[in-house]
DNA sequence: TTGTACGCGTTATCAG
DNA sequence: CTGATAACGCGTACAA
């Protein structure tokens, strides 16, 4: 590899001159165009390229960004890194990419790995159960900015990028509701899940709204799962009873798309039409969404601003002087620690307005 | 951050030391125990974490493995990620991600970026058009390792890894074949993939294997498309105009799952049954695939063991003492830097025995 | 323009 | 046997 001696070497300069003619430091101006020409030439044809790990190391700064993401198969992750990746060309950092697989040993050799690589910041994609205090005082005692990506820590004290779950699940019961229905089935997420419990809120509170009461025998919850693709099965085994229970319903509303997609599986092995027999409405937007017959209809959680507005912050901290950590002048603790952004209702074919003729559920009783 | 020299410090010896001990050198042998406890207890009491740029700048690895892909968002890509990274992980490395998104500037700029960071080795997610001898020839000089995946490079010359297309698309036909299907349409890929012109091989050889006369009326070509996204509709309007066209068929294979999730999308808005009125088979198994109504049968690509196939075989590269490039020593071009992978046919609801029933096509004529 | 110290960890050499 | 000293890898920056 070439080094900066080489190319001084042929040039016949010493190798600061060339530093500083290559990097057009200040000083530069005191070099003749000839020799710099000279320099330029000299670099150019032994394809000398800096190496950017001693400028890091002189620099103390690597120019680096870890992303650090749950499960890189899940289709959430694969939105919000395009963001983040693409948020982070822009500023020129490169990202080092770890998939922690939902498995607590690798989230924490990884990190170790990161730190020791000297990422400047650290994006984290977490959607599960792992990420507790001990990991973030660890990370707060590293100095580095760190912001969480699509779920809130329970603790609080780290900055996160979340979608406003509240106002997406508010916007999606309204969609039904305005449709016409009444009988709404939910499939709420894992308990563990701070989201879950957010779109909860937001249904109860737009149900209150609406006026619209809530049939808890409509009610199921998805259990824990260990990765994005058994939520589908789940969906599915969980709308099957739905249908053989005793309430009928013209529309379900699923945790998450995954779900969705499970329950109207469900929905039409059982022989009922979608959305025609019963509307379902999922929660993401993932790339799997438009592709199913009918389209499902969704709330779309922007992923890519999540990882772009994650990266951003991440960056912009990275500029200030270290401040003393855990004192924020806001005062109160979480006082702009997070940020929520807007979801938004797609409507495509699965969800439509309720059927009078054709009446939901079983049909077995009611009607 | 803490440093070699604060552990040296605050233990009372000298830098060195500390870094014999820290690492277990040789040498450490001569150190006794209690200055050695002294030396980790300091370690560990102030915190310290080796600096990997310095450790990378001496020994002149970085243990970094640059990924360039394609495109994020791409349901391929996300698979063969996966598995690279994975792979990776095993041996201690770290992954640079570059997301390319198809643009050719921002290749160049990545790749730059990566040489500068001296990553040890390169492995580059394509499907597209824009790698060519150029970039190749600029790789080379490099002499870092490179290994290709997904897509065959015309020029030769780069070790690369893919799956055995011809191998699918056989399996492929092969089975819409033994389920009856004698009137077969094809969507096949842009002339100007590789892929698309080797799978339509593999279509033509098991055609002549069967002694099946293909109707180049049922064959017609997708445009060549900037995403992967953009191929649905694009399938999606393909099969709307064989629909109307005066040739019947009972199946339709598809160059990928993307297409074929476009296709099956018109076969239904055409008032049509998958597979009843007409089977529908994709290529690759996205992620999408089994979770629309029906299930996509496709033919699966091996996506992680691509990417992990292409990762082990970079770390292989590396490990060797560098020999001259350009001189592969099995004598004959392309000996030895081509892996195909065996792909895999998925069998889901979306292909089933043909009706005799319920002629295909529109049953317009014939029949 | 150049010499030189520096950033940080590694390792060979050398003195006690 | 114990541990320190110094040079090295490569680019940067300041004094000369």
């Amino acid at each position: 590899m070439i080094t900066l001696r080489d190319v001084a070497r042929a040039s016949q300069v010493s190798h600061a001159s060339v530093s500083i003619v290559l990097n057009n430091a200040p000083l530069a101006r005191y070099i003749p165009d000839a020799t710099k020409a000279r320099i330029l030439a000299a670099a150019q044809r032994l394809g000398y390229r800096p190496n950017q790990l001693a400028r890091s190391l002189r620099h103390q700064h690597s120019h680096m960004v870890g992303l650090l993401v749950f499960d890189l198969l899940d289709p959430f992750c694969a939105g919000v890194l395009e963001g983040a990746v693409s948020s982070l060309y822009e500023s020129s950092y490169l990202p080092i990419l770890a998939d922690v697989r939902n498995d607590r040993p690798r989230f924490e050799r990884y990190l170790e790995m990161l730190l020791q690589r000297r990422v400047e910041g650290l994006v984290v994609l977490a959607n599960w159960l792992f990420i507790d205090i001990a990991m973030i005082a660890d990370l707060a005692g590293s100095r580095i900015p760190i912001v969480l990506v699509g779920t809130r820590l329970a603790q609080g004290g780290v900055r996160t990028v979340i979608t406003d779950n509240v106002a997406g699940a508010r916007l999606g019961l309204g969609h039904l509701f305005e449709l016409g229905h009444r009988q709404i089935a939910f499939l709420r997420g894992p308990h563990a899940l701070a989201d879950a419990a957010m779109r909860w809120r937001g249904i109860q509170t737009e149900a209150r709204r609406r006026k619209l009461a809530l049939d808890m025998r409509l009610v199921k919850d998805l259990p824990a799962a260990p990765d994005a693709f058994s939520s589908f099965s789940a969906g599915q085994q969980l709308t099957r009873e739905l249908l053989a229970g005793p309430v009928p319903f013209s529309a379900l509303m699923a945790y998450d798309d995954m779900t969705a997609l499970g329950a109207m599986r469900a929905v039409i092995e059982s022989g009922r039409r979608v959305p025609d027999d019963c509307s379902i409405l999922g929660f993401d937007d993932i790339a799997a969404a438009p592709l199913g017959n009918p389209p499902l209809s969704t709330i779309r959680q922007p992923m890519a601003q999540l990882g772009s507005c994650a990266v951003e912050w991440v960056l912009e901290e990275m500029q200030q002087p270290k401040q003393s950590p855990g004192v924020h002048p806001r005062g109160k603790a979480n006082q702009g620690m997070l940020k929520r952004l807007p979801p938004e209702l797609v409507v495509r074919g699965s969800t439509g307005r309720i059927q009078i003729s054709t009446p939901p559920g079983r049909g077995r009783r009611k009607t």
